[in-house]
DNA sequence: ATGAAAGCGCTAACAT
DNA sequence: ATGTTAGCGCTTTCAT
């Protein structure tokens, strides 16, 4: 591999000089500048990424860290950060985090050992030591899709949005209402915090039991939950408030399986507005999460906690949207069942 | 941040003795290594990475390359390469590469920067100075899903699954086949290779201009292949084979939101089996690769190069999968229309 | 405007 | 078994 001593070595300069052309300083002398400036560029030189990260302490990178097992959602957010990161110049490195308690350890030790401008955190941790750790070194950070206390966050109001989607199948005449959501994270509860307090506001008793948490929030999962939705409610409902788009998908799967039609005798809203919501059968009414902006000002308040000492609005919560599609439909019978 | 020298003041020994209890070397009193093991413990110490791949000049991480507009077919594979990449000790960074030339350009300089232990090329890049310098540098390096000669690769024989894919459709009695797939790699042309290769040897005559090439393989672009494909042809045609799942998802919104019903007017088959083809309504005819088998090969194979010196097996074919599932059927009448 | 020298945190070769 | 030393490739004082 070239090193900053053999361009030097080869125009009969010193490295300094070298390293004052790469880095763009003053006080070179212009032809130098243009001969070094071929060499390099005849040579393909780079220069090492460890070694400048050494001497700087810093990487300019910043980390991400996000599920392994990352949902369409997440696809689409991390995508747009990743991009707006990059115009701001940070190369962006990614920790995918499993589930299980020793990754989420491995996360943390691997995140030490790099010199990151910051981190993005695309996934709730559950691992407390890991907070403790962004929060006392003071590593920038910036959490998106959730809150963590001390952290700057960038979200939606996930319970009112919630809210409105079930209210959505209520104005439509739906009283009969079941919900699939998912343990492990905050937002699924929360979820599951907005469809009660829908029910409540609209004085449709509801029970626990109605909805049913599943370990993910994957179509599979989706398939297991509407299965044991069935098993528990046999057909006594006519509509459906999933967590997530894909958790709808497979629970639209079921259901389709099952002679039940989807809008027809199930409404269905789901959560996210992913890509594939609209190539569903039937489109899928959902909540829309305002991706973009919300790649942008996650990006843009990790510059910014970065390149100030003075605080960051330490949560800005973006407008949703409820986008309604094919999935929903009146109900039939004026009549309450419940 | 706490480094190795405090680690080594602190229990009073040399930074070499405790960087050989940190790398699990012999030679070092069990006593002492206990101490150190728990002063590391308590202070929470991580070698650096940056100093650490300075000195041995290299780094434990492979590169992964992949479009930054993946699929849903790459993003399950490279989530199965990184799993297991690191079973074998490798950490991961990924290089996400835009379609465009600097991108490229950007790409391989930050690959330089890095001392990779070896690169996994899930895109074809365009640009042949990358591939120059990975052979030149005798980086270790796999491609997976494409072949760039010298370069071991892992691979489905694209054109024969194509082949056997239509062969399905001309066996249900369709002998009106269309085909969208995509430019800018050379799988879309294999895959349409295939396509012709199967009208030929069943003596359909065939014309370049029912198959339509668009410009990226997602449902959007599915979409604009159907609508091209319905100003070319009208209706006169009673199958499609479309060169992704991602294709033909897009073009089946567009044949239904025309009245086209799939697959009674219309059969469809795919190519990917993504998970979400399985959801589809229809479910998804579809060409499996052996996702699982392809990513345990090319993390395996990768490995294989970076710790022995001879060489690879160049090439890994491996076997394909035609899912029959419910977006195929007979052609109604047997007359041939063509 | 340019070069010499020190040092970032670590490991390995070489003492002892 | 343990410590001392040199050096990985770079940037940055500090001289000149």
């Amino acid at each position: 591999m070239v090193s900053i001593k053999d361009i030097a070595k080869q125009v009969g300069m010193s490295p300094s000089t070298v390293s004052r052309v790469v880095n763009g300083k003053k006080y070179v002398n212009a032809a130098k500048r243009e001969q070094i400036l071929k060499l390099i560029e005849e040579t393909g030189y780079v220069p090492d990424k460890a070694a400048r990260s050494m001497v700087l302490q810093r990487s300019f990178t910043v980390g991400i860290v996000i599920p392994d097992t990352f949902n369409m959602f997440q696809r689409q957010l991390f995508s747009i950060i990743e991009r707006h990161l990059e115009s701001f110049g940070y190369h962006t490195l990614f920790f995918f985090v499993k589930f299980e308690d020793f990754s989420e350890a491995d996360c943390l030790a691997r995140l030490k050992a790099e010199k990151l401008d910051g981190v993005i955190m695309l996934h709730e941790i559950k691992n407390p030591l890991f907070y403790d750790y962004l929060l006392k070194t003071g590593l920038p950070s910036v959490s998106a899709t959730f809150r963590y206390p001390g952290i700057p966050s960038i979200h939606v109001n996930e319970e009112q949005a919630s809210t409105d989607a079930v209210n959505h199948l209520i104005s439509l005449g739906h009283r009969n209402i079941v919900m699939i959501s998912g343990d492990g994270f905050t937002f699924g509860r929360q979820r599951a915090e907005g469809y009660f307090q829908a029910l409540t506001e609209a004085n449709i008793a509801w029970v626990e039991k109605r909805v049913v948490f599943v370990r993910s929030y994957t179509p599979e999962f989706g398939i297991y939950g509407m299965r044991e939705l069935l098993l528990r409610e046999g057909r006594n409902f006519t509509a459906l408030f999933a967590a997530t788009d894909e958790l709808a998908i497979g629970a639209i799967r079921v259901l389709r399986d099952e002679g039940i039609r989807v809008p027809e005798d199930v409404s269905v809203v789901g959560f996210d507005d992913i890509d594939i919501a609209n190539y569903m059968v039937p489109r899928l009414t959902t909540v829309s999460q305002p991706l973009t902006e919300m790649g942008e000002k996650t990006a843009l308040a990790l510059h910014r906690s970065i390149n100030s000492a003075n605080g960051i609005p330490p949560d800005q919560i973006l407008p949703y949207k409820l986008i309604i599609r094919e999935s929903t439909l009146a109900h039939k019978s004026p009549s309450v069942v419940a």
